[in-house]
DNA sequence: CTACAATGTGAACGGTGATTACATTACCGA
DNA sequence: TCGGTAATGTAATCACCGTTCACATTGTAG
């Protein structure tokens, strides 16, 4: 009954199932890579035992992140154009992506790096909706191209892109030079399929 | 003084060094994806701070073992084909690349998954190999083109299909299934620098 | 043979994921 | 309004981890 008239420190939190991907989201923001289960608690003002209660484990956590990560990746994308079907467009398209994952490592580790269940999970409900993103710009771009091994081909190209530059294998200091190698090995691919030529 | 006779249980390792790289590289091709550093020293035999003489962090070590991975990729892909110069040659090794991923996965996750030092260890020298490796194939295979952009396309686009692949973002179940999905990718990158087209 | 440098040990510190018994609170039916 | 039950948060605890320190043991140079 230590003041009791304040509204500090409520016993309990409200919302702490979406608090604490909240909390683990700021975490990354702020450059934590490892998402301790205890930081996002200490985070959300809350013992380290509480966010077991809306979680199994820290996997189903990091999941949760996860799938909050897919959308906003979506969001970049579809900002960088809402529905391309044009190389150029699909270009700007492979850019954002890749700066997604540059100017949000810590997160774009949690969505790809670490090992994750296949199975039981909503991350795999969100990353088939990037994947269906993708194969919708494919079909609309290269009507004539079989669309599955197209549009994986040009995902894993952007998404290996993302990964070499955020592990260090590929220079990403200057950003401009960054999307000009997007640019150029997106351009390599795509001019493999124009229409008349075969894509598989 | 117990045993002194026996062999068993040296006070000195005799090459730690080594041997803990050795023992790590075990712990991950049984699956054990965190390589913790007490594991890799009761796996060599030894005291946890034992390994402490030899590398400075964990950080330490598992660049070492790493590196120890990229060279046997580069073996991996030499083993696919020693100096490859046409699109199927290439295509071999680059499924060469997407099965050392699946093979090994844990190991492949020490190599590339991880957020290193960019500066200061003998990784960037072991990646800059691989890198080298695959400038010298596409120089052969398509002297006509500016080889470091496609150089980069096609190390980013066989790179982002293990990754998808080992992430479970695509289905790698069936291994034809992933050597074909590997070779359409490919071959689709390829078609666009045919002699007589631009690359970059 | 002796001193020194190199190498390995054991105990310790703080941090982590996870579980358990318990405390507090919200909510719903009487 | 009251009371009980389910939901939610806490504290304590366990085993493990990275890392450091003082100390023990061993190889080796002089």
């Amino acid at each position: 009954m230590v003041g009791a008239m304040t509204t500090k420190t409520p016993y309990h939190h409200g919302d702490l199932q979406s608090g604490l991907v909240r909390a683990a989201m700021e975490l990354l923001e702020e450059g934590e890579t490892d998402l301790s289960m205890r930081a996002v608690a200490r985070r959300a003002g809350v013992s380290p035992a509480a966010p077991y209660r809306h979680y199994e484990d820290r996997e189903a956590l990091v999941s949760a992140v996860a799938a909050v990560g897919y959308g906003e990746l979506a969001e970049a994308l579809t900002a960088a154009h809402p529905s391309p079907s044009t190389p150029e467009q699909l270009v700007r398209v492979a850019i954002a992506y890749v700066q997604f994952a540059l100017a949000r490592p810590a997160l774009f580790r949690v969505m790809f790096g670490e090992p994750c269940n296949r199975d039981n999970n909503e991350r795999v409900a969100a990353t088939g909706a990037v994947s269906l993103y993708l194969q919708g710009i494919v079909e609309r771009s290269f009507p004539d191209a079989d669309a599955e091994p197209l549009g994986t081909a040009i995902w894993a190209l952007v998404h290996g892109l993302a990964s070499l530059h955020l592990d260090g294998k590929l220079d990403s200091t200057d950003p401009a030079a960054v999307a000009d190698r997007v640019n150029a090995a997106v351009r390599a691919m795509l001019t493999a399929t124009q229409p008349g030529r075969d894509a598989a």
